[in-house]
DNA sequence: GAGTGGTCTAGACCACTGA
DNA sequence: CAGTGGTCTAGACCACTCT
């Protein structure tokens, strides 16, 4: 399907479209090899500009991965996925009009019993955060949330940052500093 | 702080951090604009095109908004972005070619003790379905999540669907139900 | 070494908004 | 109208991976 040079709508978004459509077919499984950036640009006659911001919404929405030096991948559609999944609940409640919120009711260091121990692989004595968070809608409540952080990979977990900012922030930001102390 | 263009870490990279921390501390309020792309180019000498993908990579975090025609403004902190953020996290590991994935451990149906019957509201001897989950990073435990959903709002909680598909997937089939009685 | 994706440049034309 | 962001091109060099 040659793209429309003519029409409205811009190349990268036919061309993600066109994309889409070749996973949801089932003509590219996941895990498989799509073809490179540059078989990309001759086939639908783009510059690679074009080709890499259609490649990037779809990174973007899980459904490819990347890798240096290698080539781009489809993704696993469950586990990828989920997390956008989660964005677009919210998402869809605000659309609806309703208001999603959370409320933090719990934030303490505890010593995990041995259940929890064993799931996350800690040593003895390793101590956990554990934040408790109530999700709701519109003010009523759907969902309580017990999470089980480990210690190790969230050193400095402020108490008060747990209250006053999202906790996927923090996450996040301890996330950042992991991954640069792994490449220094 | 001009950009350092010796540096491995690459330009756009530095000058989402530079932007974001104008952001952080106040330089930039709310709603109010902020420079131009052109001056942005001028400013740290850099193409357009690189100023382009920093911003863009703000306005995907929800830290800016942009109009067309118009210029590009300074978001409100409000609950969009912890999605966005929360958003980003996966996105983040997987362009660091890590692979968030979760496990479910345990999907039941519970009497809930009192902590839990109060928080969500619960009448006496009402169920909860309570669900854990195991999020890792390249198989390394991350967190371990409990969650506690009222069942009278997702009524028929198929044991095998939380196996097979993300919990959200579920949150958001059941929450639509929920949706279209009260429109009704 | 050859091929891949990651970054970056310097141009270009467009649709849109505001004065 | 001049200025903005939205799209697109055709080059370029790099780090990385595989063979």
């Amino acid at each position: 399907m040659p793209l429309d040079e003519k029409s409205p709508i811009p190349l990268y978004h036919q061309l993600t479209k066109e994309l889409r459509e070749n996973m949801e077919n089932g003509d590219w499984l996941p895990h498989s090899l799509i073809p490179s950036e540059t078989e990309l640009c001759e086939k639908y006659g783009v510059s690679r500009g074009t080709v890499r911001q259609a490649l990037s919404q779809l990174v973007q929405e899980g459904l490819l991965y990347r890798k240096q030096g290698r080539e781009t991948f489809v993704a696993e559609p469950k586990i990828t996925q989920q997390l956008n999944k989660f964005y677009s609940f919210a998402q869809d409640m605000r659309e609806k009009g309703l208001k999603p919120s959370s409320k933090v009711l719990q934030n303490e260091e505890i010593l995990p019993d041995s259940y929890i121990k064993n799931v996350l692989g800690l040593k003895e004595k390793e101590m956990v955060y554990k934040i408790m968070r109530l999700r709701l809608a519109d003010e009523e409540p759907l969902i309580l949330e017990a999470s089980y952080l480990v210690e190790e990979l969230f050193p400095d977990l402020d108490r008060e940052d747990v209250e006053k900012v999202p906790l996927y922030d923090i996450i996040i930001k301890k996330y950042r500093i992991r991954i640069t102390r792994k490449v220094e």
